[in-house]
DNA sequence: CCTTTTACTGAATGGTTTTCGGTAAAGTCT
DNA sequence: AGACTTTACCGAAAACCATTCAGTAAAAGG
């Protein structure tokens, strides 16, 4: 008893085990967790003041782990395309925690690099300024509803009533082939979405482009 | 004590007070639903299974009240996209309850309905069979995307330091004018998805089409 | 070597969801 | 109208949960 020769717990540590226990059990809950790391429960409250601080821990963690940053030697859209699918298969790598990283506040400062990235991409490509946090948004709005889609569907797939919902009963028969219905999902609205945000840069879309376009309004 | 002399629950009931509680106070709990009803808490459980049904319940009410579906008398995207934004809207009403409904187990068949007639406003529109169902699932995700986004904003906007992060900066000064930040941030992607949708039709983005278009990959 | 700080434990508090046996009114049948 | 069943609630209790706080012993520092 008393204090450990080393110690047994710090944030980076709370935030895995917290990440991979809401994986797993699909739920969060502080003495499973103290369980999994070794410590009394009560151990926590000397590293984070709450269980919403846990929360965001784990989505930090999320984030660290997967190095997600728009890659600036390619052009912006397809940069953005990445960026956004990787964004996305972030959080389909741990269904289980999504419910609760969905609705998490997040810890503020460490985000701030990856989003001047992104911001100084879309201004590059000439977007307005009074564009681009919209755009970021909108695009981030996006991937968050897919992967909670991933966690519980939206449209239900099974018990639908042939007679009363014809049209919607083919339509389930044709696209629900594949295990990949979340993604092929997902597919469609990011090159929807980008097919949008091109229009609005005035380009008409190039499927394949490798220059970056020329600035035209930043600023 | 005993039976009342007129019953004093229903489904309807408690799905409309737990969407008013969890809408004022952020949260919802069995004891203060079973208060706002004036019945002891062990009462809700004669007519729900838990928690969960509960849930559902609100996320009925919401459609029940909001009348959902699609305009048929509009062209395909116009009534698309209006019913994506009164989807919206509908979640709007309620931020306080978003974040639970936002992960919910949604009660099957009441929503068939709805997804009939936008299955058929699609295919007649012309679309493939088989991209019918990702459409609609990835404007579904970017509409819940867009609720939570009004409840937890994933964009920080304040304490961005502006030595490190000077385009994020500028774009947030240029950004953060008026109160609508989320409502600008679901507009635009909203156009932008409908943009990407009318392409993969064939269409060229007609402004504003008064006709339906022909049919011509459907079944 | 003595003091302060650190990192934990254990117990206690007040909340939560859920179950279950009791109870009286309402509905039904003869 | 009287007896029986069903309905719709109450109250208590069980099993959890997050959080707080007073110890406690090792480490760190002068």
């Amino acid at each position: 008893m008393g204090r450990p020769r080393t110690p047994l717990l710090d944030r980076r540590r709370i935030g895995a085990a917290a990440l991979k226990l809401a994986d797993e059990q699909g739920a969060l809950s502080i003495p499973a967790l103290a369980r999994s790391l070794g410590v009394a429960p009560s151990a926590l409250y000397y590293h984070v003041t709450g269980r919403d601080e846990i929360i965001a821990l784990m989505r930090e963690e999320l984030i660290l782990t997967s190095d997600l940053s728009p890659d600036p030697s390619q052009p912006w859209d397809r940069a953005l395309e990445d960026w956004a699918r990787s964004y996305r298969d972030a959080f389909a790598a741990h269904p289980g925690a999504v419910p609760l990283l969905a609705v998490a506040p997040l810890a503020e400062p460490f985000m701030h690099a990856m989003y001047e990235r992104v911001a100084g991409l879309l201004l590059d490509a000439g977007f307005a300024g009074e564009h681009v946090l919209p755009l970021v948004t909108a695009l981030e709005s996006f991937v968050l509803g897919s992967a909670l889609d991933l966690v519980a569907p939206s449209v239900m797939l099974s018990g639908v009533d042939r007679e009363a919902a014809p049209r919607l009963s083919a339509v389930l028969d044709q696209g629900s082939a594949g295990g990949g219905r979340a993604e092929r999902a997902f597919e469609l609205g990011l090159r929807a979405l980008l097919t949008g945000f091109r229009a609005l840069l005035g380009e008409p879309p190039p499927r394949d482009a490798a220059a970056p376009a020329e600035p035209e309004a930043a600023r």
